[in-house]
Formats: C-alpha cells, structure tokens, sequence
DNA sequence: TCCTTGAATATGTAGCTACATAAAGCTAAT
DNA sequence: ATTAGCTTTATGTAGCTACATATTCAAGGA
C-alpha cells in the first residue's frame, strides 16, 4: 500500500483510537463520514468501510440520519471457528483417530424434532462415534441424520469416514444453531470418554438446516478440560 | 432497494445458492469476479463485496492472481456476542441483582500473570462478585484488574457498581482473549451459587488488554444449566 | 394538542475508473 | 537443473458520482 493515501484500516484506526483515547465518550455523537473524510482527506466512501467494519466489530452504532455513535453498552465480540474434528485434532499435531459406535435408524425423540423444528417426528439416523487424538478419547459424538434431506448418509461406510466429515463436505448448510453448556459425565459417558463418571465436561450442540429442511443435530461431548477458544 | 439493479446481497446469495447446489464442488474454482459481474450484468465492486462476505463467513477462500475457490474443509463460523452481564439479565425480563464478595489488592499469582501474559507479578486488585437474576445467583466472577493500566479502579465504590460494567464503560480494550471450559463445582462456589457441589458448570475466561498493557483478567462461573448461545 | 405530511439529511449501495499488490508462471542466465 | 528476475493476472483498494433509503424534524392542518 502507498505510504500516501489513507487506507480504510487506517481511518479505521484513527477513528478507534480517538474512541479508546475518549475523544469521543460511549454515546457520544462521531461527525458525519463526510465531514470524517475531508478532515482525514481521504474520500467518503473509505470512511464509510472503515465504519462498517467498526460497526460490525460492535464499538460503534449507525443510524441513517441518525449518525454513528459509540455505542453505549459495548459488547464483547469474539468469532467462533467449528473445523471437522479430525483437522482440529490434526492441528495440534496429534494423530487422528476415529471409531463407529452405533448407526440405527430409529424414531426421532420428542426432544430431537423440537431441536430440529419439526413437528412430525419421523425416523431418522442416529450416528454415535468416537473421535481420538493420539489413540485416546477426544470427542464424543451423538448424532441423528435427517434421511429426508441426506438419503446418501445411509449409502456411506460410516465405520470409515465419520458422519462429522461427510456431512460437512457434502450437505452444506444454510443456517445453524450453536449452544454449548456444561454437564457432568454419566457412567456411560465416563466409561467411553475414558473420564471419570461426575466430571464436568464440556458439551457443543449443533443444529443446521437448508432452508426450512432440517439437515442434521449433533451434540459433542468434549473430554475433560477441554477448551473453545475464540478468535478476537 | 430498486428491483431493477442487483444488490451485492442478492449477488452473494446467488452464488452461495450455486456452490450449496455443488455447481461448485469443495475445491473447485470459480470464475473470475469481472466474468461473474458480466454473466449477472453488474459491476465488478459488487461482486467483489459479495465475495468478500462470502469469504468472511468462510464459505470461500479468494487469493490474489491465485482466484477464488471453494473452501474444501468448510469451517462453522459463529459469532458469540458477550454483553455486559447486567443487560445479559434485563433482556430475558428478569430483575438484575449485583453483590459484591471481596475486594482486596493482593499480589498476582503466577497462573494470573501468565494470562495477562506479564512477566513480572506485581499487585493487583482482585474482585470477587455475584451477579443476580431475580434475586437468584447467575454468575460468580473472579476477577484480577491492573492497577497500573486502571488505577482508577480504585476509587470506584464496587459495591454499587459492577466491575465488569465500570471497566467495559470506561476501559476499552484493543485485544482479547475468550476461553470457555466446563468445571465441577466445588464446595464453596457450590454455596455461592447455590448450587450443589459436584455440578457442572460453564466457565468463560476472559482476558483483555490495551496495546500491550493488560487490563483484566476474568473468570466468569455460570449456575448449572447456563447455555451459551451464538448468533450465525 | 395531536397527527399527518413533507423536506432535510446522514448513511447505504451501485457503478465506474485507476492503480496497488500478491502470487503464479515464464524466461533467461548461471 | 536451479534460481533470479520479469511479466501476467486476479483480487484488493481508493476515489468519484449518482441515487436509494431510513429517520428525524419541522411545518401545517384538523
């Protein structure tokens, strides 16, 4: 970049900087882009990224007519980064392991289709496997498959590639639903995880749909200290 | 918006509705933005802002000269909005209580220093607290403040006002760190939550600085049964 | 006084041009 | 072969203009 024009993440900076240093207080009213742009000399249209992306990141609030202001109630912004389970473990330089456990098809529980957001329960297929770093427990995995809207789930080996891995590269979703919380191990649990039964472990659901069509609902139990980290 | 001209959103969508019907496959190439602006009659800049969104969200990876492509391991991207703890509470209805436990300047612990990545231990001031939700405990926080980046925290009557809502008010921050993991419950902070001990409960770490300069460092425990929920 | 209506205004978006930059690929010299 | 540079190319960015859209604010009428 040329050292004489004024990046949008330049202005950017200046204009958060002003902010961090309290020129401009958490209601405060900023100066119209226009006049932001002639003061920095740059054009109103790089002002303008500079704000999307302040706005975005939660520091400022903009309003057409209204103006930007900074926001009064800031809040704590992170991103969130879901990878397949086998890079995840393969990230941290561990080898990578995976174990089928079940494959049924069963009903679908009440408690499955509210998730879900279906009303009819039909049958649908539940996955449950394993996944190792380093040949030990890492991440266990409950799952249930819509057949209506991935009918090719049934054709594949899922003792060999995990329904983790399959779904993400070949049923693309539209939209999603994360919560994660906290629970402690049952025996069951305990026993498979190689983890201790009371243990607080931490626990990743995860529903994703296309459309209205409801794809599939996963809950992954993590091992004991387990940690999501965020990108800032 | 006009329906006459296409809007980057609609562009976006467009070529999002393409790669979920595997017109593009995981690691197949698209086209360049100029060939896609003219098979859809609009400006390159519009398909540039819808690529840039598409890449954002993670669903695309775009290198210079290199082109644009099919991420082949899709990532889950969420953003996890955290507020302030007060607004936290008002927004589900219920009644926000505050209560301070213990406020003492004491030196840092080693496992504390490394969190704000300091090398040196000096004191700081650490502030435990309990956050109510219609007069039932929510979270208990655990939280060390510099007293060299904040030493205003010092005047402040935490007893009336939270720490975490006078620092996200007057401390913005330009980097953090968010950790969330699962603890059992131990004796004491079973009884300040009232909870039992041996209960599973979600813990957020969250670590802030300005510049290199570290401000707080905060370990939020949730009652049992507290879901974090992300926004896609 | 209240409500409606219309004007004013700040941000949002689309299109165009020009140039910057990174990375891939080619060429030529060693 | 290998490497050092040069060229090509697709994306990234800045500036400009024109217009769209959402709100606020003020004026006017019942």
């Amino acid at each position: 970049m040329s050292a004489d024009r004024l990046s949008w993440k330049d202005v950017r900076d200046r204009i958060r900087d002003q902010i961090l240093q309290r020129a401009y207080a958490p209601g405060d009213k900023l100066p119209r882009d226009a006049d932001i742009a002639q003061e920095f000399g740059c054009a109103r249209s790089t002002v303008q990224r500079a704000m999307q992306d302040l706005s975005d990141s939660g520091l400022i609030e903009r309003k057409r007519k209204g103006g930007t202001h900074v926001r009064a109630d800031p809040v704590t912004r992170a991103t969130l980064d879901i990878p397949i389970t086998r890079l995840e473990v393969e990230e941290t330089g561990s080898v990578y392991g995976y174990q089928l456990i079940d494959r049924q098809v069963l009903p679908v529980p009440r408690e499955i289709a509210a998730k879900l957001e279906q009303v009819e329960a039909k049958s649908m297929l539940r996955v449950q496997a394993l996944h190792l770093a380093d040949h030990k427990p890492h991440i266990l995995e409950d799952r249930w498959v819509s057949i209506e809207t991935a009918p090719e789930i049934l054709d594949v080996d899922l003792s060999r590639e995990s329904a983790n891995e399959w779904l993400v590269r070949n049923k693309p979703y539209t939209r999603f639903d994360l919560r994660i919380y906290a629970i402690a191990a049952d025996a069951q649990t305990a026993r498979m995880l190689a983890a201790e039964p009371g243990d607080a472990l931490l626990v990743i659901d995860r529903t994703t749909w296309v459309g209205a069509d409801p794809i599939t609902t996963v809950r992954s139990i993590t091992i004991p200290g387990y940690q999501l980290l965020t990108k800032s």
